[in-house]
DNA sequence: GTGAAAGCGCTAACAG
DNA sequence: CTGTTAGCGCTTTCAC
C-alpha cells in the first residue's frame, strides 16, 4: 500500500506534525527540514489521504455539477468553464446529468451530500422553488446556473432570458415577419418559461402572431419532428424561432429536405449559438449567450462562497445575449 | 450542523455500534432496536458522513475520468456514457479535461489520488507507456479508455484505429481518389498514430498518393487553417479526409467560402460521426465510432474490477468503427 | 443482541 | 521551529 504521513515522517525523521506542517504551512518550517522532507515525500511518492484531512478539516475541495445534460454543447461549455475554474482553485468537480428530471436531480443531489461536496452548482430540472435547505442545513453552499433566483438569499448566475426571447423576435419583427412559430421546450423549465414571456412580450408590443409548437426534450430529434408539425399547419409562418439550435437544426433538415428555401420562404432563428451553427447547412442566426463565462463566474462565486461565508454576499449575476446574425433570417 | 452516529445513539439511547449495525448489518440487530433507531435516523435527518465511512472501510464509491476535452462532442458521448453506467452502479464520477496535455493529466491524476478515487478511466495524452503504475500501487484500478493496451494486465476499451483510418482510405479509393490529403493532428496522440498507420498501409495497398498537413489541436479553427495551406498547394487533392469532424467542419467552411464545391471538386471525409454531421452545410461523410457505449462498456468494466479485483479477468474490448456515408463524398 | 474501545490518516492546538 | 497529542465520524473486533 502507499506511504502516508507517518511513513514519511520516521523517514525524514521529524515527527508527523512537522510533515503536516510542510504541507499546510510550509512558511513556518525551517528551510532545512522543509528541503528534507519534500525530498522524502517524493521519494515515497506520498500524496496525502483526501479523506482523513477532509474529515479532520471538516471541508473537502470538491463542488458538484448537476445540469440537464451535458451533451447538449451550450451545457459542455458551461461545464468547461466550471472545470477549468473550479481546477484553478484545486477543486475537483462531480459531473451529474439530471436529464430534466426532478427525480434525478434529488438522487444525485443525494449522492453529493454523501460525498460532502462544499458547494453544489445546479441548474434546477423544475421551474419552482429552488430552496435546497437539506444542502445548506448540512452546511453546502448552493449557487444556481443558468437560473435567476427570486430570494436574494443564494448566488446566481444566469443570462437574461426575458431579454434573449424579446431581442429574438425583435429581430423577426424588424425583417418584416409578423407570423411566427415558436418551438419550445417543457413549460416546466425554468429558461423555457422567461423565453416565452420574452416572446409574447415583443409580439404584443409589435403585433406579431405565435404559434406555440410544444416538444418535450430539446434536441434535434425533436426539433425534426416539430417542423414536421409545422409543415402540416394549413398556413406556414414566415418565420419560425426555436428554444434552442439543436431544435433549430432538426427543424433545418426537414424544412431543407421537403424542399423549402432557408431564409427565402422561411426564416429560421435558434438559441444558445453553439460553435456549430456557424457551419450548418445554412449557417443559423441564433441568440448568443457566454456559456463558458457562466461556467467561469459561477463555480468562483461558489467558490468564494464557501471559502469565506461570513464575508461572501450574495450575488445574482446577470448577462445579456446577444443577436447573432448569420445566413438563416432574413426580410420577408 | 448535521447530525452524527452519536447524536443518533444518544437519542435513541443505544450505542454507536448498534447504530453503524443498524446502518450496515440491520439483520445482526433485533427488530425492536432497529426500528427505534431508524425511526431516530429518519427523526434527525442524519447522512453518514462519507468520509469517515471510506477512511475507515478504506475504499470509495468514486471514479475519476480524464479526457482530452469534453467539449469535443466525440467524448461528451463518451462521458455520457461512463455517467449512466456509473450511476447505475451508484459511483460518482469526477471530470477532467487533460487538454493533450502530459502536465494537465499528471496534475489531475494526483488531485484523484487526493480524492481515493476507487479507479480510473483515461484517455492517455502521450502515446507513450500508459502504466499508470503510481495509481496502480495505490490500489485504484484503471482502465483506459479509447486506447489500445499492449499489455494485458489492464483493461481497455477502444475503437480499432488502424481498421478506422484503413475504411477511410478504401473508401476514397473505391471513389476513384488516388490523391488524397490527410489533414491529422499530434503524432503524440495514440489515435493519430493508428489512424495514420491504417492510412498508410491502405494507401500503399491502393497506391494512393497521401499528403500530411498536420495541425497541433483536432479543433474547427485548426481545420480552417489546414484548408488555407490545401488551398495554397500547386495540386488540389482530389479527396480530404480528416482526423476528426471537427477539423472537417473546419475544411468544408474554408472551402465552402472560395468557391470549391464539395463533394463536386473535392470529397471530404470526416471521423468520429458526430451528430451534426449530418446538420452540415454538406452532410458529411464520416466514420462512425460508438462513442456512448465505449463510455459505458469502460464504466462498467472498470467497477467491476473495483469491485472484486480477485475474480476481475482483464479485457481488452476492441469496437470497430463504420463508414457513414453522407454527401461529402463522391466519385472522382 | 449490544456496548466499549481501538484505530483509519490527518490537522491543529499546545508544549517545549 | 519541532514534537506530542487529541480527536474528526465511522467500522469493527471482542467482550459481555
Amino acid at each position: 500500500m502507499s506511504a502516508n504521513l507517518r511513513d514519511v515522517a520516521k523517514k525524514a525523521g521529524v515527527s508527523v506534525g512537522t510533515v503536516s506542517n510542510v504541507l499546510n504551512r510550509p512558511e513556518v518550517v525551517s528551510p532545512k527540514t522543509l528541503e528534507r522532507v519534500q525530498k522524502t515525500i517524493a521519494e515515497l511518492g506520498f500524496v496525502p489521504n483526501g479523506f482523513a484531512r477532509q474529515l479532520r478539516s471538516g471541508y473537502s475541495r470538491t463542488i458538484g455539477l448537476v445540469v440537464p445534460d451535458v451533451a447538449n454543447p451550450f451545457f459542455t461549455e458551461v461545464a468547461r468553464g466550471v472545470e477549468d475554474a473550479a481546477s484553478k482553485r484545486n477543486y475537483a468537480v462531480f459531473l451529474c446529468n439530471s436529464d430534466e428530471s426532478l427525480e434525478k436531480e434529488n438522487k444525485y443531489l443525494s449522492v453529493l451530500i454523501q460525498q460532502q461536496v462544499r458547494g453544489v452548482l445546479i441548474t434546477p430540472a423544475d421551474a419552482q422553488g429552488h430552496e435546497y435547505e437539506n444542502l445548506r442545513e448540512r452546511g453546502i453552499s448552493v449557487a444556481l446556473l443558468d437560473t435567476e433566483t427570486k430570494n436574494s438569499s443564494q448566488c446566481s448566475v444566469s443570462v437574461d432570458d426575458v431579454r434573449g426571447g424579446e431581442i429574438a423576435i425583435e429581430h423577426l419583427l424588424s425583417l418584416g415577419h409578423k407570423d411566427i412559430a415558436w418551438v419550445t421546450g417543457p413549460e416546466t423549465i425554468p429558461q423555457i418559461v422567461d423565453r416565452t414571456m420574452g416572446v409574447t412580450k415583443a409580439a404584443k408590443v409589435g403585433k406579431a402572431e405565435i404559434s406555440t409548437i410544444r416538444v418535450t426534450l430539446m434536441n434535434v430529434a425533436q426539433g425534426e419532428a416539430a417542423a414536421k408539425k409545422i409543415l402540416l399547419l394549413k398556413k406556414m409562418p414566415s418565420a419560425i424561432f426555436c428554444a434552442n439550435d439543436l431544435l433549430a437544426f432538426g427543424v433545418m433538415r426537414v424544412l431543407l429536405d421537403a424542399g423549402i428555401n432557408i431564409p427565402e420562404q422561411v426564416s429560421l432563428l435558434g438559441y444558445d449559438d453553439i460553435s456549430f451553427g456557424n457551419s450548418a447547412a445554412v449557417p443559423l442566426s441564433s441568440i448568443s449567450q457566454p456559456a463558458y463565462q457562466l461556467g467561469v463566474t459561477a463555480a468562483e462565486l461558489l467558490i468564494s462562497e464557501c471559502e469565506d461565508s461570513e464575508e461572501h454576499a450574495h450575488q445574482q449575476v446577470k448577462f445579456q445575449p446577444q443577436l447573432v446574425m448569420r445566413a438563416s433570417t432574413a426580410s420577408k
